[in-house]
DNA sequence: CGCGAACTTGATATTTGTCAACTAAGGTGG
DNA sequence: CCACCTTAGTTGACAAATATCAAGTTCGCG
């Protein structure tokens, strides 16, 4: 099994094959779920943590009738919340967007690897805080980048975190966001992100055909969007 | 040393006499800092975990010159990081806004913690997953709310917070924010922080009088803010 | 009393949202 | 295989929210 998860443990700490093996025994197994499917809903315990093996999906809030926005993305490797067993009721919601593969650690389990394989877990908080870090970037962008400025930082974002696990290629990767997920995650109107595409498109700085993407010129997307990849390095 | 940290971990969990003990014995001991001044400095590599005793504080992060997000307030009780081991360096900036007392934990102290306290490493785990519900809940409203309903939101997420340290009445607080702050943390130009305030005030919700703000009717101005104040209690 | 920082105000520019209509692409039953 | 149907994407015109600029005003403090 070496799959999404371990390649971005990976990224944090060299697992041992005796640790990879404790992994894979304490899964609760794997589930295929299809597109635009809730995996946990706002105001319900969550029994189980998540890791994503395959697929996009998003922790997202509603607000009055019609209202979502998307807080971030749950990409191959990402985990829900690690300290589930502390959590009293989630404050936001968990669905796919594509359709994805889903492994499931009890919280027994995750209470194994803390003991038995404490670098495991380690490597996960590692991703715990990435996970704040991201958030911090999204409310950056939110605040101080125009709406072009914001998806080209998405756009770089994304393809850092997909190439870290193998999902993208130097320059390119698979994107199953519809223009109207954009618009939620940038806190913009489907409207404005259809036009904001269009406009990196017209600029050469990507091409979008179907759902591939593919940014023709990375330095000068990264600069446009003033992307520090630091961020998304904390190790 | 019934502090605010110790008022804050009983919001997660109940603590002992002998675990209040241990927090004061392994305390480095306490600082006071003026307003306005850095106390983790992004790219750094923090040696200590900080806990605001008393005062305002924030994180922030800069982006090309004279342009300030700030992406969440420390306020009496609560921590920086608590994974501070695990961090190679930091994504953004720590700074007081108030004058701060600071209390300040080596990460030998938190291991200690961890060790014979778990409790209150579980405590502070809590608020550190309540600190990722602030974020998300700040992105939703830079998305969804407009500009008043977000800083309505923000006078009322920080009543709550402040009454949970005993820092503010059923309706009232000392806030130390000048109007760019405002502006910094939600998005928006001082000038454009200015007139919410006014409109705020105009319609009689809040009363700001120096640095006191008095909210007129808490009801109203969370029905206006579409405050849920679940987010903060996700015990 | 004077000075600087914070706050306030008005006029105008820019960005983004809303509405409404239209086009393109994929899937399904006849 | 086609007609239809639904969903996603596109476009233009206009409205609303917010930014910017520039000039006050107020207030605390030395």
């Amino acid at each position: 099994m070496t799959n999404a998860l371990i390649r971005k443990l990976q990224k944090f700490a060299e697992l041992t094959d005796d640790e990879k093996t404790a992994l894979q025994v304490l899964a609760l197994g794997t589930r295929h779920v299809g597109s635009r499917q809730d995996l946990l809903s706002e105001g319900v315990r969550p029994r189980t943590v998540l890791v994503i093996l395959e697929g996009f999906a998003c922790r997202y809030k509603l607000l009055s009738v019609g209202k979502r926005q998307i807080t971030d993305f749950l990409l191959p490797g990402d985990t829900s919340d690690l300290d589930v067993a502390l959590i009293g009721a989630l404050d936001h919601s968990v669905a796919t967007i594509s359709p994805c593969s889903i492994l499931e650690l009890s919280t027994a389990a995750v209470d194994e690897l803390a003991t038995h394989h404490p670098r495991i877990v380690d490597a996960m908080r590692r991703m715990g805080l990435m996970e704040k870090a991201i958030l911090r970037e999204r409310i950056v962008g939110m605040g101080l980048r125009s709406a072009d400025r914001q998806l080209a930082h998405l756009l770089c974002e994304l393809l850092i975190r997909l190439q870290a696990v193998g999902h993208a290629g130097s320059n390119s990767y698979r994107l199953p966001l519809r223009q109207q997920d954009i618009g939620d995650t940038l806190g913009i109107s489907l409207v404005h992100a259809n036009r904001m595409l269009q406009q990196l498109r017209d600029e050469g700085l990507i091409g979008l055909d179907g759902r591939q993407l593919v940014i023709h010129n990375v330095t000068a997307l990264m600069e446009r969007a003033e992307f520090k990849r630091e961020y998304l390095e904390l190790t």
